[in-house]
DNA sequence: AAAGAACGGGAAAACGTTTGCAGGCAGAGT
DNA sequence: ACTCTGCCTGCAAACGTTTTCCCGTTCTTT
């Protein structure tokens, strides 16, 4: 469409060849004061800046990440691309993204394209690309994932404990004297949900006490599921003091299914969520949660591909889990 | 570092020209049914995918959208951006992105990058990018500017219109009864910022009532900022019956003070938000709020590059503003 | 049966860079 | 003066595709 000026042309109106100007654009070579001042004027004057698309064909370098998101609109994963953003910068290079909004099919599709475009390495956030594929690719890309687990590429996967995090939340929830603790559980056959789900289960396991099934109520991972999730407790009529949410947007809905009954957090129901969003601070009260720092795992992840760009190792460091404590859980009996 | 295959291959194998290979991969031409199963074979088994940077080289278009984004961790822009990916999907362009955090300087840089990789045409959410430099890319590439205006591109730009929002926002307060109304006004010099205010303005002036200058805080579009101006209403021993916040962010914290001091909304104060951010509807008491259809106006903005790139207009329809009702704002005395 | 059309496919140019190679030229050493 | 260095710079190959051009076959048509 418009002519885009090229080397070619600078090196005409300077006078030189094309090496001579490319020379003096990557400093690759000394080059004869006189030419690089009427290089760079004419560079000036025009403008011109080199296309990255040829470079990157003949250096074999694309100076781009490729970045797999399941969601690229949920808070969550926002902040976590936020983080590789500001952690790629630094080295030059840049992202690329493709969400690929939950859609199963996508995801592979999604990675493939991004490999098609020769990105030098690959993050994955979350997804459910089969093992086997990303093992693949990381036999010939650089590749880091992020919240999720790849059975054979361990060190190059960057997740929290889930089932630890959950069973830190629920057994905090049991030393508040709770023991009728309802989970709102996340997406079915997710493995992060399934993980909750087992710390939650395990909790109940070590102090000795049954889970009773009618309190583990299946939820989507969604604000309005964890909405419909309370709704269908009340209605069942089933009896709890506290609820233990597979993730805060489930329990940003619960709380909402809650106030419209006229049930007041955290005094007559306890709450504690899963992720520590943003928002979980700002929430009325304030939410008490399994932390998982998003921003921060994003920065590692993008460290950790730089390092194996490099042909370091990933060394991805563990992230801590940590439960922060709010205002949304109580011990039992001490209403207000 | 690993020597990826290239058409050469596949064509050597089969016993065809690279020519052959491409027309069978790209469908430009008739090839025999037996060269192309033979080459198809030798596809499959290697695995073989064209190089896209070769193939935007070569072809002039890289099928690559620039979008520059002010900051990716807000929810209002990933929302914004996860429209544009889903809008761009269909036509199997990629949305490349480069985030700003806010950092002036960076943001011209950021759509510079964008543009040395020869991205075909660029989306541009928010920044502070100026006017100037935004008309001399346009004049190059297919450019479209969301939730901005800029001048002489006004075809180009999708924007909402903040003085009217607020000011719809604010004569509903009005019309609830209340008079003293405070306003948290966002980040300063921000151009929606100072339209929202003036809208604010322009509903007292309508009905004949002067605006207290003492009830307006000045903010900076974020959840914390909204919580200090409240403390600082407070602390300044400030009276309103309601509030209406420049964003859904700024009105999060000022529940989160007023609840913190005790008032209750909506029977202490009212409160009204802008933005109708996707927890707006989730917070307790779900929020009355000014919509600003973030994932939809992405996907708008994502049709009109793809008409712009079509060598048509952009042909971005006006955004209708919308008061969301819900429950935090409500009739003066109607206490409950 | 001859002439023309239609088709299939290979060679080579092109896209815009970087970079290895070698030539030219100036200064230094003998 | 002659060669030896060393610095600068141009030529041309390379990166991996697509696409134009052209040539040889085969199929129609009369």
């Amino acid at each position: 469409m418009n002519k885009s000026i090229t080397i070619e042309d600078i090196a005409r109106q300077a006078g030189v060849s094309p090496s001579t100007v490319s020379r003096v654009l990557t400093g690759s070579k000394r080059v004869a004061e006189d030419k690089r001042v009427l290089v760079l004027a004419a560079v000036e004057q025009h403008r011109y800046r080199p296309n990255s698309v040829a470079q990157g064909l003949v250096r074999g370098r694309s100076m781009t990440i490729g970045v797999v998101v399941q969601d690229i609109g949920s808070p969550f994963f926002a902040r976590m691309v936020s983080g590789i953003e500001q952690g790629l910068r630094s080295a030059s290079y840049q992202p690329m993204f493709a969400s690929t909004h939950w859609q199963d099919e996508d995801q592979e599709q999604s990675l493939q394209l991004l490999l098609d475009r020769r990105v030098d390495g690959v993050i994955v956030l979350g997804t459910n690309i089969p093992d086997v594929f990303l093992r693949e690719v990381a036999a010939q890309t650089p590749l880091i994932a992020v919240a999720r687990r790849v059975i054979g590429l361990e060190s190059q996967c960057l997740y929290i404990d889930n089932q630890a995090g959950a069973y830190r939340a629920t057994r905090y929830l049991l030393g508040l004297g709770h023991a009728r603790i309802a989970h709102i559980a996340g997406t079915p056959n997710n493995p992060d949900a399934n993980e909750r789900l087992a710390g939650y289960r395990q909790a109940f396991l070590e102090v000795g006490m049954d889970v009773e099934k009618g309190l583990i109520v299946p939820g989507q991972f969604t604000e309005d599921s964890g909405l419909a999730s309370v709704e269908e407790l009340l209605a069942r009529g089933e009896r709890f003091t506290a609820i233990f949410a597979a993730n805060d947007q489930l329990a940003y809905g619960a709380m909402l299914g809650l106030y419209n009954h006229g049930y007041r957090i955290p005094n007559d129901i306890s709450l504690v969520g899963f992720d520590d969003q943003f928002l979980s601070a700002y929430t009325l009260p304030p939410l008490t949660t399994v932390r998982q720092p998003s921003t921060a795992m994003g920065q590692t992840a993008a460290e950790g591909i730089l390092r194996l760009l490099n042909d370091d190792e990933a060394l991805l460091p563990p992230i801590p889990i940590d439960l922060v404590l709010r205002k949304s859980a109580v011990r039992l009996g001490q209403n207000s």
